[in-house]
DNA sequence: CCATTATAGTTACCTAGGTAACTAATTTGT
DNA sequence: ACAAATTAGTTACCTAGGTAACTATAATGG
């Protein structure tokens, strides 16, 4: 096995998860950039864009767009903090109706893509890619 | 951990190594899909834009432009095939000449990027990789 | 033989993520 | 206290990849 390989197979398989994530919330007008902050804010509570970016690991630009199109759709909303150079985002009245939706078609989806791999292949897999991970920040 | 986190880590990993490299190929003007042709077309000679997306596993649009501009950076040539539909690229001279000091900054990254992950679970990584993206084709 | 179908590539437009340059608000340091 | 530096967010513009609609050529079937 070459280098090459190795990363060429981890860019092949983040690609194709992600086609198979946005293909599944596509009913839902949702693409998986958007799930991923919806996921976040239901499990955290409302946050402000910076610690949205440090959650996902993402520069401030594509999550201020993202946000914007969550905005623009009623999923959340962006509240001025009391360091008035913060917003607080938060899911409307709206996400929250439609979040167990969501949440179960990703479940079901994320169950089907990990059909051909074995429970303890799925954790020794989040090991190696943690470790590595970690290696590299 | 949930299938949330894996996935999650598997995205950020490819996002992280996609970046590193960028970093590595910016001294020669060069991005990362534009390696990925340069790398295939001097591994398996010309061949068709049809048949470096096979390679690649990507749709044919976003090949037509990472051609385009290594077509205007001087770096591949498209020659009409015999069937007129097909374009065969095919690395220019100039190409040649600077593909080994790209090849050597690469690999160099590719090692830089390893350094933190011992060469069986180099290994073991590509063998669950590889598994479950053939399980999802 | 010609009409239909299939294929290679392009164009237009979308999401996703990156950097650089900017604005506005808050901290810091003297 | 106020000038300088830092921080949160936005805007503009870039690469990367996706789909849909299109053109031009090749292959096929009646």
């Amino acid at each position: 096995m070459t280098s090459h390989e190795l990363f060429h197979t981890l860019h092949q398989l983040s690609r194709q998860l992600t086609n198979k994530l946005n293909e599944a919330l596509k009913p839902f007008g949702l693409f998986s950039a958007q799930w991923a902050v919806l996921f976040i804010l239901k499990t955290e509570g409302s946050l402000t864009q910076k610690e949205l970016c440090n959650y996902l690991f993402v520069e401030a630009p594509p999550m201020t767009r993202t946000i914007q199109r969550l905005v623009k759709q009623g999923f959340v909303n962006q509240v001025p903090g009391k360091d008035k150079r913060e917003k607080l985002i938060q899911l409307t009245d709206k996400a929250l109706m439609e979040y167990p939706k969501w949440e179960s078609t990703v479940f079901e989806t994320n169950r089907s893509l990990l059909k051909h791999l074995p429970a303890t292949s799925q954790e020794e897999l989040f090991k190696l890619q943690k470790g590595w991970l970690h290696g590299l920040l």
